[in-house]
RNA sequence: GUGGGUGUAGCUCAGCUGGUUAGAGCGCCGGAUUGUGGAUCCGGAGGUCGCGGGUUCGAAACCCGUCACUCACCCCA
């Protein structure tokens, strides 16, 4: 009989790995919450062209790595590969455009890209992500990085650094690349076969190209910085005082062109040297076009999102608990002790009070070693000498100190007597 | 999709150029303590050596295939 193992990149989170979870996601919620982005849960799989327009057609994203598959009627859907788009169908779909108060949120969950597994990178994986719709002022970039940046740092996350680039508006774009494109096409002989195509595809890409010979090439490649048109370059001016202002460190990185189609001029990501070849933790921008290109009104927007396991895999271990929150083990023997024990677990329950018990265990030697393990403070005796004068015997299980105590109105007494 | 590394007990790993009953540490169970945990001592259980085939008198080891995990490329969070 083969048993059924876990799909390839798809991996459990184990009740001892659930506290330093939680401890990431209370924490960007938190700094979410604090930052005024309210929490939106959308679907786990929207249909299929959604993300082929959002995303762009001919990114890799779209190509080859969606989980898609046909639905009853035919109709095609795919599991979602980033938050963004479905963000955005969700504020489009409910006309929040037209809500007087900026639409800013946070989302938390799942993402599906069928990619090789590798180190911080799984099929199944999980971001916390920000969307700010309808301001098209600096601020906003500004306050979506401090975002990003206040938790990373709240989370003391090692090495971390911002870099920031613009990619200018559309039009900025499309003057620069055959700029670049003609200079590239000069050293073409230089670069990877990779650039090579590329050049033609999508020539920012081949600024970001790890392979050293490009690098030199590219290195002194015209700049897209150095081709803003002036309100781009007043934009990321004004993001980057106001980033120097409130004491977020960056290094502008001309290199930095975002994967997905859909970012325009403020584009950014927070890199770590501690996470193997995957250095990116989280990444953004502004993508002022995308509401429009869904069929949404002209609404600008900017945001980003950070990979879960990737901060998991930072995270310093002391710098959450672990420890057991159960503070009370009923070590319940003998038969009329366990009798007695069964209502007992539930009335302390029922107070409120946290409590453990093993019911496989016989012996007040095998609970004892029970609640050892399961690091309770108290263990808390009946067997059936206190059963029979309706008491118990309370165990400090640190300092070892018994003392006998009615069993009549316990679970007040303790809550009263017993800080914990 | 491409390449490298690794698959031996619940976990971490030994196991020499092929040699007969496959080991250790930790963990687990039991006892020393018939109502007192962690420490110590003693005892015990637990393994299709990833799977399939081949070479050989003999394979955990060598060869071929296959699967899984893992790291990296690509790309991304």
């Amino acid at each position: 009989m083969d048993t059924i193992k876990g799909i390839k990149g798809v991996k459990d989170i184990l009740p001892e790995e659930t506290p330093r979870w939680r401890f990431i996601e209370d924490a960007a919620r938190r700094w979410a919450l604090a930052y005024g982005y309210q929490e939106i849960r959308i679907p786990i799989f929207e249909l299929t062209a959604l993300f082929a327009r959002s995303i762009g057609s001919s990114t890799d994203i779209v190509e080859k790595e969606m989980y898609t598959f046909p639905d009853r009627d035919g109709s095609s859907l795919t599991l979602r590969p980033e938050g963004t788009a479905g963000t955005v169908r969700a504020f489009i779909e409910h006309n929040r455009a037209a809500d007087p108060v900026p639409q800013k949120y946070f989302y938390l969950g799942p993402m599906f890209r069928h990619e090789r597994p590798q180190a911080g990178r799984l099929r199944q994986f999980h971001q916390f992500g920000v969307e700010s719709f309808g301001t098209s002022d600096p601020r906003a970039d500004i306050e979506v990085i401090a975002l990003l940046w206040r938790l990373l740092s709240d989370l003391a996350l090692p090495d971390l650094t911002l870099e920031i680039n613009s990619l200018g508006g559309a039009g900025d774009r499309a003057a620069y690349k055959p700029l670049l494109r003609s200079f590239l096409s000069q050293q073409e002989s230089r670069l990877c076969e990779n650039c090579r195509r590329r050049m033609e595809t999508n020539p920012l890409r081949v600024l970001d190209c790890k392979v050293p010979d490009c690098r030199t090439v590219t290195e002194s490649a015209p700049r897209l910085t150095d081709h803003l048109s002036p309100d781009a370059r007043t934009h990321f001016d004004q993001v980057l005082e106001g980033l120097t202002a409130i004491g977020v460190p960056y290094r502008l990185n001309p290199r930095l062109v975002r994967g997905l189609d859909y970012y325009c001029l403020t584009s950014f990501e927070v890199t770590s040297t501690h996470l193997g070849a995957q250095n990116a933790v989280g990444a953004g921008g502004r993508y002022d076009g995308l509401v429009e290109t869904l069929g949404g009104p002209s609404v600008p927007a900017v945001g980003f999102a950070v990979g879960l396991e990737r901060m998991s895999l930072m995270l310093p271990p002391e710098s959450f608990s672990s420890t057991n929150d159960c503070h009370f083990y009923v070590a319940a023997f003998g038969e009329k002790g366990t009798r007695i024990g069964l209502v007992l677990l539930d009335e302390l329950r029922r107070a409120g009070l946290s409590t453990q018990c093993d019911y496989r265990s016989t012996t007040l030697k095998a609970h004892l070693r029970q609640a050892d393990r399961l690091q309770c403070r108290y263990a808390i005796l009946l067997g059936d000498d206190e059963a029979n004068c309706g008491s118990i015997t309370l165990r400090n299980l640190e300092s070892k100190a018994q003392e006998n105590l009615p069993l009549a109105g316990l679970p007040s007494l303790l809550k009263s007597r017993v800080s914990l």
